[in-house]
DNA sequence: TGTACATCAGTGAACGCGCGTTCACTGATGTAC
DNA sequence: TGTACATCAGTGAACGCGCGTTCACTGATGTAC
C-alpha cells in the first residue's frame, strides 16, 4: 500500500545504512538485495522504486557511509589509536568501509569506485590537516599513516591467530607515533593486553 | 578418458596456478569452477576428482601461491620499492595476493584464513630479517611497513584517479623510505612520474 | 472542512539465469599373466 | 615382450538452488472539488 512522502525518505535512509552495515560485515556479493530490504523492514519487490539496481544501491550506500566521516580528530596519534583499536576491529559493520570493501571495490563498476576515490582523496585532506610538519610532509605523513592504518586493520581482522592480531595493531600504532613524532620509540607490546 | 599419473599431478599444479591467478584477478565470488577449469584446460565435471570442494580449492590455491613467496630482498627499501610500482599495481592477477585478497579472505572458511594467517607469519619474519635497527625494532619495522605497502598498494588499485593513484604508491614509498633510515626525506613527487 | 477518486509505495509470486555439485558414461592407462 | 582387461581421469548433461529483476495487484495517501 501506498506510504506518506515523508516515510518514503524515512525509508530511503533505512535502506541505505541497512546496505551499509550489511555490505561492510559481508561483502557486497555476500549480500542480497532481498537481505537489505529486509534488514530495512521492507520485502524485495519494492526495492527498484528506491534504486535501478544493485549496483546502484552499491554506489549510493557507499556515498552515504563515506559522507558520514566522523569529524576531523586533535591529532594523528589520537587518530590511529582510536582507528587501530579492538573495538574498531570487531566492529566491521559499523567500522570504516575502506578496511572493509576497498579491495572489492576495484572490481565494482564505475558509480562505486568513484565514490571510493572521492572518499580517499577527502580523508587524505582530513588527515593532511592534523599530520606534522611542514605541508609538504603533511600530505606525505597523512598517506603513510592512512595506508599503514587501513593495511594493519586489514590484515589483523584476515589473521585467525588472535596474538598476531593484536601484534599487528599494537605494533603498526607504535610504529606510526615514531613516525609521526620522530621521537623515540615506545616498549615492544608482543602479548596481547586485555 | 583415463590420463597418466603424471599428467595427473601436472594438471593438479596447472588447475592450482590457474585459480590462484582468476581468484587475484576477480576475487573468490568472481570466479566460477567452470571458469577455472576451462582456464585449466579441462572440464568442470572432473573438477570434484581434485578437490573436495570451491572452499577447498580456495585454500589450497591460497596456500600455492603464499607458499611461492620470491627470495627475501637484498633491503627494505628496495623491497618497498619493487613493491609499490606500477608493474606490481597493474600486474593483480600474478601480484601480491594479500593486496588483492586479504579482505575477503576475512570472510572465507577456516582453511583460506588459516593459510593467509601462515602467510602473513612467513612475511612478518622475512621482512623482519632485512628490517633496520635492533632486534624489537626490526618486528616492528616488518609490521609497519607491511601494513603501509599492504594498504597503499590496496587504496592505490581502487582509486579511479590516476594521479591519485601514483601519489599514493610514490608517497608512500617515500615515507617508508624516510620511516626505515631515520634520514631526512626525500624531495615530493606528486605529479605522475613516466 | 468533508468526500470521491486517482495515484503510487509496497507486496509477493514468478521469471530467467548462472552457480556448485552430481553422475552415467567413455576410452586411455597400466597391471596381471 | 605382448596381450586382455580392470581401473579410473575426464566428459558433458542434468540437478537444485539462490540470485537480480519484473509485474499484476492492493490499499493508504493526498488531491480536486
Amino acid at each position: 500500500m501506498k506510504v506518506s512522502r515523508k516515510q518514503v525518505l524515512e525509508n530511503k535512509q533505512t535502506i541505505l545504512e541497512a546496505a551499509g552495515r550489511l555490505f561492510r560485515e559481508r561483502g557486497f556479493e555476500g549480500v542480497t538485495v532481498a537481505d537489505v530490504m529486509k534488514s530495512a523492514g521492507l520485502t524485495h519487490g519494492g526495492f527498484y522504486g528506491y534504486f535501478k539496481s544493485k549496483d546502484d544501491l552499491v554506489a549510493q550506500a557507499l556515498a552515504e557511509v563515506l559522507g558520514r566521516a566522523a569529524t576531523p580528530p586533535p591529532d594523528l596519534a589520537v587518530y590511529a589509536e582510536r582507528y587501530l583499536s579492538r573495538d574498531h576491529r570487531s566492529n566491521v559493520a559499523g567500522g570504516c568501509p575502506v578496511a572493509a570493501l576497498a579491495s572489492e571495490t576495484t572490481r565494482q563498476p564505475r558509480g562505486a569506485r568513484a565514490e571510493m576515490t572521492a572518499g580517499l582523496k577527502a580523508q587524505i585532506e582530513r588527515l593532511s590537516r592534523i599530520a606534522p610538519g611542514d605541508p609538504a610532509r603533511k600530505r606525505r605523513a597523512a598517506i603513510g599513516s592512512w595506508a599503514a592504518m587501513v593495511g594493519a586493520m586489514i590484515l589483523a581482522r584476515m589473521s585467525d591467530d588472535a596474538d598476531l592480531s593484536d601484534e599487528v595493531l599494537n605494533e603498526t600504532r607504535a610504529w606510526l607515533a615514531a613516525q609521526d613524532h620522530g621521537k623515540p620509540q615506545p616498549r615492544t607490546t608482543r602479548k596481547s593486553a586485555r
